[in-house]
This record gives C-alpha cells, sequence and structure tokens, in this order.
DNA sequence: CTATTGAGGATTGTTGAACAATATCTTAGC
DNA sequence: GCTAAGATATTGTTCAACAATCCTCAATAG
C-alpha cells in the first residue's frame, strides 16, 4: 500500500474533478492548490503528471494545468476505441476463463438491482463495470488499462447528463441482452448488438451535449 | 514548436534508449543524468514520468527509473492490443478516406525497395508504419497514439533480435497481400490474414526470446 | 553453513525559496 | 475602437537541504 505524496494528492484531486467540485476547465493553480493540500508546487506537478496521463487534465505549456473538457469530437473518438476493445472481448469470450464470464453476469445483476432501486448513478457504475467486464475477456492488461482511463474520461462528459435515469434506463434490458448472447454462444448477434448498443449510447450523448450549449 | 526542457531531456533518452546505449533493466539515476545533461533534478524527474507514460520506462517507488525490460508474456499482451486495434482498421476499410487507404501502398512499397536494397532494419521500420496506417484505418486519435505507445514497447524487442533479416524479411510479402486484399474489398479474408500475421509474429519474437535466454 | 539482524551508505522523495521565461492584463497613445 | 508597450501574475527551472526508503554487507545466532 505504499503510496507517495503526490499519488495521494493525485486520487484527492481525481475524486474532486469527478465528484464534480472540480468542474471542466478549471485551472489548477500550483500556488493555491499546493497551499490547500500543503504540498509544494513541485510535488503538486508530479500530481498533475499523473492526471494527464490519465486524460483527467490538460497540461499547456507556460499556461498550467486544466480540468479536461469533452468535445463532441472526443466522444466519437472514445466510442471508437470502445468498439475496438470491447468487440476483441467479445471475440474471445469462448477461450476466457469462467471468473471473467461469470464478472459479466455479476455486473448486469448489479445493474438491475440498482434500477429497481431507484439508483440510478449506480445503474451508470454498474453499465460501466460490464463493459470494462465485457474488454476484459481479452485477456490483456493493457487492453484493461486503456479501458479504464477510456471510462475514467467518459465520466467526464457523464456529469453533463441532466437526467441519469433518462440515460441509464434503457441499457440495462441490452446489457442483459448481450450478456446472453454470450453466454449462449451466439457471437455474431453479440457483435452486432455490440456495434448498435454503442452507437445508440454514442448518440444519446453528443444529443445530450448539443442541447446543453444552447 | 515550443517544448520544454524535459520535453527536449525526454526526446534524448528516448533516442539513447531505442539507440540500444541505454539497454533495458539499466537504472536512470538522477544524480548522474542530471549532472551529465545538465539539468535539475527535478526536471529530469518530469522528464521521467513522460517516458514512463511512453512504457519506456518503470518508475519503482523509492528505488528509481529502469530502462524497461519487455518479459514474453508483454509481448503476448502488445499483440493481443494490436490484434484489437489493427482489426478494428481493416473493419473500417471501407469508410477511411482515400488518403488512408494509399498509405497502405506506400508503407509497402517502402519495405519493398528497402528489402532489395538488403537495409534490413529499413524494412522494420515500414513494417511498422504499415501496420501503424491500418489501425488508422479507424480514423481514431486515441488508437493512432495507443499504437505509437504498442509499437515503441515492441522496438525494445526488436533490439534483442540477432538477425532483422530473418526476422522481417518474410513479412514484406504478406503486407503486401494484405493490402491487396483490403484493395480487392476482401475484408473477410484479410481479416483472417492478419490474425494469422500477428500470431506468426509473436511467435517469432518468443521463440527468439527464449533462445536469447540460454 | 545458513539465515537473520542491524548499522551505514547511497538513492530517491519532498520541501521551500529564488529567479527566469512566458502569458495575461492594464494602460497609454493614436 | 484598436494597437502597442509596460506591469503583473503564473508557470518553468534550479538549487540546496533534509526526510524516507532501500541496498549492502558484516556481525551474530542457530
Amino acid at each position: 500500500m505504499a503510496r507517495s505524496t503526490a499519488q495521494r494528492v493525485a486520487t484527492t484531486l481525481r475524486e474532486r474533478i469527478e465528484g464534480g467540485s472540480l468542474p471542466p476547465g478549471t485551472q489548477l493553480s500550483e500556488e493555491a492548490l499546493g497551499r490547500e493540500l500543503g504540498v509544494s508546487r513541485n510535488t503538486l506537478r508530479e500530481a498533475f503528471r499523473l492526471l494527464v496521463h490519465e486524460s483527467l487534465v490538460v497540461h499547456l505549456l507556460n499556461r498550467g494545468v486544466f480540468v479536461r473538457v469533452l468535445e463532441p469530437a472526443d466522444v466519437t473518438d472514445i466510442y471508437r476505441v470502445r468498439e475496438a476493445l470491447e468487440t476483441a472481448g467479445v471475440r474471445a469470450v469462448a477461450t476466457a476463463p469462467a471468473a471473467r464470464r461469470e464478472a459479466l453476469a455479476e455486473a448486469v445483476a448489479q445493474a438491475e438491482r440498482a434500477a429497481e432501486a431507484g439508483n440510478w448513478l449506480e445503474v451508470g457504475s454498474a453499465d460501466l463495470r460490464f463493459h470494462r467486464a465485457l474488454a476484459a475477456l481479452a485477456g490483456s492488461e493493457r487492453i484493461d488499462a486503456a479501458m479504464d482511463r477510456l471510462l475514467a474520461e467518459l465520466r467526464l462528459a457523464f456529469h453533463e447528463m441532466p437526467s441519469p435515469r433518462h440515460f441509464h434506463e434503457p441499457f440495462v434490458a441490452r446489457n442483459r441482452a448481450l450478456a446472453q448472447l454470450l453466454a449462449d454462444g451466439e457471437h455474431t448477434r453479440a457483435e452486432a448488438e455490440l456495434t448498435t448498443y454503442l452507437e445508440d449510447a454514442r448518440r444519446l450523448i453528443l444529443d445530450t451535449m448539443r442541447e446543453a450549449d444552447r
């Protein structure tokens, strides 16, 4: 559990960004943040580098670091990568260990329980876990890490979603259907469903973003 | 082209690593390197962060940074990601702009010219360009960046290849065949060829690595 | 002889202050 | 209103010091 000061500071900032108290576009001032968190500027800069690596912030030379602002083009790009990685998972389902396949069903069940309880934010988290588990079928550490980064970026966009229910509800049943297709060995149909799923989700996000820009 | 000192330092270290003068496993001492390159420890540490992001070095807490040592498991992992990303490119070939499709033929031609000239290192570079162009058909900045990182990692393994000709020669013709299948719209066969191509290349590297461990 | 422990030395982790380089804001002049 | 020059604030980089951690190696116990 040994972690450096910079890593702890990065965790604090990550929570603030994902929690919304540091909204996209905010500049992270070295002097102010360092004083508030009780760390030196050098250490803070090391923490910034970690967050840059996670794409949660961007670093502009001589201007500083800013909480990432997700453009529509970014959302489109992210969904292209998701399609590539999750499709790779679908294709590897036959050779994946049983534990990884069970993780899919587990995430679906969690999403359904959260939906019944009306906890739509948790539904969203379970949805991301499901798709992370999907990509994890490929059995690659690098794919897992890439998915983690992608989904962290996407969470920035989720913050702009005015109604979590409207956004997450339709996908609960579709996740179950997709999991069922995979369990039944219907690989081709599973791939097709995944593609339309991602296409629909992407469009929903983009429409909402355009809506918000008025 | 404004670049910070840290970025320039990272570039020289990158060149030394890829050039072989800093072989895998070497520790990058903050004190010694900082004195030699005429930069402070803090700036050097910022440069290290950039290289960590590129996976060229690893950072162990309280122990320092070391030039990445590629294990057989890493090679297997990298080829899983390559399969996912390059397959995504193959699938998007129909919708890709003409310029991107021409980049494929260009890389094939360069590899063939280099092979005729007996310049096998250049053949290797052209091979990587071809596969980078393949993934670029997907039209995603993040996929492009991921491929760049993956191929930079792979170069670490290429250093251990005793005979560049033996390793690169067989793949020149296969790249041309693959490009032809794509130009002909034979998507299914192209995907199949890509899979066996990557499988063969991976096995060749792994066999060589095991050979070298004796 | 092997394994463990502990002291010492070397390296990294972090700090705070200082100055340089750059960007942004303000103001003067047209 | 617009441009240009200067003032101000922020980041980029350095330096020196100290704290925390790891590694080496010898001394010791079994």
